[in-house]
DNA sequence: CTATATAGTACTAAAATAGTCCTATATAGA
DNA sequence: TCTATATAGGACTATTTTAGTACTATATAG
């Protein structure tokens, strides 16, 4: 199915939330409010984005968590990243050691292209394109250059 | 992690093969024998695969698969679809009444221009593109545009 | 008619994921 | 200095997904 983590997702739905108000701090409780995501999971994604440095932490009463960088400067595969670990998209690609058909293998090469095309696809979209109504994104994001041949027939 | 399952990995390595030789009929055993993947995991996938048109099926004694189209008209999205459904990043955009959350959810068109893009990445690359050396792929295939401007972090 | 090979489906075991809970630590303000 | 509040970190459990197996039906070459 080749999708991401709902954890991911909610990573996603909290950050666009602080991105709203990228110089106020953020309690996790107020989060929850905000998105109706269950405390325990902001909690855990907050934590996970502030060990990744996408988010500081502030302590204590009155604490909360805060933007690290401006909203443009982080990018949805550094969210991804933080979240789930390292982008590959087979295992091979991430855990070496790990595929007991290496000799019989040619597609580890291949499959390396795909992932760095990939990535270059997520790293181009920003919190700050998040924050944006949908419509206006369309220029602000850059597309491969062989979409406009294809239809997606996902959609339906 | 933003991976593909196990077995599309196996379908791209049995297509991998039998793109080597696209005229012959291919046996469940024999590709078996030749990739070192296992025979029940080896006919789920191509019984996967010719039900999505992808391979066609020759049934009884000397039967066998055989590629459908030429290895440049099949690509990896088709596969991947083949074996996993639909090709969506996130669980919303393929099925639109999972969402409890949809109303304080502004983030589902911009997974969709995400979705989008990655799709895209896989329809440029065909079994032709598999089979190839991995040194001249890089030609073949096309890159988004913004690529050049980042390095990949996944690389280690 | 028989050996061989795919078609289809149901089932089981293992692994990954989501989500919960508890304890420790830091800070603001009274 | 004490207390309320909020994050840090880690352990644990239930659920879901995925991988892999097994069995029966059907088609075809010779």
């Amino acid at each position: 199915m080749l999708r991401v983590s709902k954890l991911t997702d909610y990573a996603t739905v909290v950050l666009t939330h602080i991105a709203h108000q990228p110089n106020e701090l953020h309690a996790a409780s107020d989060i929850t409010q905000a998105t109706g995501v269950a405390l325990p999971t902001v909690s855990k994604v907050l934590k996970l984005l502030s060990k990744a440095n996408i988010l500081t932490s502030h302590r204590g009463s009155k604490g909360g968590y805060l933007l690290a960088s401006k909203p443009k400067d982080t990018n949805v595969a550094e969210v991804i990243t933080a979240i789930e670990g390292p982008i590959g998209i087979t295992e091979c690609t991430t855990d070496h050691s790990a595929c007991e058909q290496e000799s019989s293998c040619e597609i580890k090469g291949n499959w390396n292209l795909i992932n760095r095309a990939v990535y270059a696809a997520l790293e181009a979209v920003t919190l700050a394109d998040l924050v944006l109504p949908v419509v206006e994104q369309a220029v602000s994001i850059s597309m491969p250059v062989k979409m406009e041949t294809n239809d997606l027939k996902a959609e339906s």
